[in-house]
DNA sequence: ACTCAAGATTTGAACGATCAAACTTTTGAA
DNA sequence: TTCAAAAGTTTGATCGTTCAAATCTTGAGT
């Protein structure tokens, strides 16, 4: 047989109808148990499995969601979005869904390629990323019918609530708040953050959880938050050169959080370079970057991003991706709680005085097959 | 009409068959083009694609290529197969071929992932990555049949040159010697290699890429070479702690070359703490931190790779993703040649003088909308 | 034994496209 | 003008599955 088997074949071998064999896969339950057993073995020896894009065509659905692939990711937390994908990858096929891939280089772009993998019906549903105030995108799906979920809140004032728009977010607020109220706990008394310039968006929410915990637990007295509260872009320069300003003009900082890890890296080579390596510091995004350095840091935890994503797509049942028009007002978003995962930073500056080097000079005779990185 | 335009719409529309349209759209060269002009419209105005899965179905596959994302994105040079990933996805859309993804725990899950695709006429072949000594999944799918191209060379002594296997890769001699004389040229005279410890494989190629640059150049006393080549596991503090060691050893040490840029930052972890910040260093990946921090690297070329990587799948012609078995045997891979990128080192200690710090303290005020990190 | 409903299984049609072959029109040479 | 070949277009069949309706089987109630 030099084609893949067929419904027919099974049907065949089973000395059944075609349909009973896609009874058997589809709704067992109406099938009589004794010929549901022959038709199961029918299937295991020939190795059948239906034919994907048969099913599709008759169904009408393409069990796909699409995802795009940021054109470059950005430094040091990048790495962020492919872990999401991980996750996301790994439930939806728990759940019979497949993933796709597409890539875009602006929003333009993006929602063109969406109107192609939706008209060519080979998608039914989209995962937004990295949404931002007055999105087009979001505006352009809900118009025009396309089912989807972000990653990111919808932050302009009018979506948050917009029942056609299902979101999952990490909950920024509690994640930066929890990391303060860590400092604080472990004797911190004046706490810096490092964030992003802006108003509106991630970078403000998570700058009000430091806020909301040192308000609480500090009691700080007028002008000390504002001068305590640094904003550069996310760059490792950016923040190396304002956290060391910042610990040169006032030496009694004795704890820094942060919006992202890559701002958490500048302010510990800041404090390393000022002679303040102990300077207890927290970052945001859990990189694979600050894992290796030690960085202690805020982890979004992925799995349950991607796996509310799925829920609120597909319902929990985790069957139809069908269009949710009237439900529940409350089922339409999640708000995901990071937490705080805490590390022995690995010192920057001075000899690590308890390490033992694991080097061996010319291993040539060391026959272990190591990893085959590319 | 609430349901997609289907071709018998386009038909119907410009006054002709089903047929007619569908040589349009396949084979344009064979239709009056007083006809193709009037069917083109009619698909402008109804906005008309084919629908995938019938098409599939039709024509027995899917210019559908799957691609496993990793468990786990191992620390600093992680990012690699994401940008890889990016390559690859937008270079097979211009192909009209999608990318599927997948996840397996291990490769023995992989391959059972890869059968259910392929029984599924989901996937018409498969990308894989990071191939290793023995690999059981290249073994199965020649095995089987299923078109396959890796990324990473079959390290096997056999499946070098084994027709079946299509492989693309880096040319990691070429990239570690550019590397090495580069520091040459510029004035090192005794330039150490930072490696893993294994006999075959990546880690090796890169290794002797160092060593014919440093024979070639340098003429070295015996055990010279072996005494600038370190073996560490791929992990920031190993190569901290080692190339410590090596530097306190030996201080005539002028430069190092790194089989990846986690080593490399370790590398530059440690010239900093011995107080030799100055000390070059060359990483290998081009990694995202790697830029941020300023480490100059050997970049794959990753586009390339992708590139290559579908040649070898679809043949130039961007066409079929057909068997290609009775071929011409030197197009059956392709050695990439990544290329040197130069940086100036971020300073890890002192401040850095020339800069001018863009931080502005309490940006209550400024209203840019930043980007939404997530 | 007879009827009728519920249970189990089978058959014909459809999903939307392409292939292969049949049919119609145009072209060009005798 | 005539006719064969070439060019252009249409029709019927098919890919592998599920839906809807039809058919066959079983079993309980009278």
């Amino acid at each position: 047989m030099d084609r893949l088997p067929t419904i027919e074949d099974v049907a065949r071998a089973a000395q059944v109808s075609r349909q009973t064999v896609s009874n058997v896969l589809n709704t067992p339950a109406i099938v009589k148990p004794a010929t549901r057993k022959r038709v199961e073995v029918a299937i295991r020896k020939l190795a059948y499995r239906p034919h994907a894009s048969a099913r599709r065509l008759r169904m009408r659905k393409s069990s796909t969601i699409a995802i795009r692939l940021d054109p470059m990711t950005n430094g040091i937390s990048g790495a962020l979005l492919d872990r999401f994908l991980h996750a996301l990858t790994e439930q939806a096929d728990a759940r019979g869904i497949r993933v796709l891939l597409f890539t875009a280089a602006d929003p333009a772009a993006e929602i063109e390629q969406i109107r192609k993998l939706r008209a060519g019906a080979d998608v039914d549903a989209f995962v937004l990323t990295a949404t931002f105030h007055g999105d087009p995108r979001t505006e352009w799906l809900v118009e025009n019918d396309v089912p989807f979920v972000t990653f990111g809140r919808p932050w302009g004032a009018n979506d948050m609530n917009n029942p056609r728009h299902l979101w999952v977010d990490v909950d920024g607020f509690a994640g930066m708040r929890e990391a303060t109220v860590h400092l604080i706990d472990q004797g911190s008394s004046r706490i810096g953050f490092v964030g992003w310039p802006s108003l509106s968006g991630t970078g403000d929410d998570r700058r009000r959880g430091w806020q909301a915990a040192v308000e609480e637990r500090l009691a700080p007295g007028d002008g000390d938050l504002a001068a305590l509260n640094l904003s550069v872009e996310d760059r490792l320069e950016d923040a190396r050169d304002a956290v060391m300003a910042l610990l040169e003009s006032d030496d009694r900082i004795d704890g820094l959080v942060c919006a992202s890890d890559t701002l958490a890296l500048g302010a510990m080579i800041a404090a390393a370079s000022v002679g303040r390596s102990e300077l207890p510091i927290i970052g945001f995004d859990n990189s694979p970057v600050g894992q290796a350095i030690g960085l202690s840091s805020v982890d979004q935890t992925l799995d349950e991003v991607a796996g509310g994503a799925l829920e609120l797509l597909l319902g929990e049942t985790g069957g139809d991706l069908v269009h949710r028009d009237a439900d529940a007002g409350d089922t339409r978003h999640r708000l995901i709680t990071p937490h705080l995962v805490i590390r022995q930073p690995l010192r920057l500056l001075a000899p690590d005085a308890g390490s033992t080097p694991t080097a061996t000079k010319n291993a040539v005779g060391n026959h272990k097959d190591g990893k085959e990185s590319q």
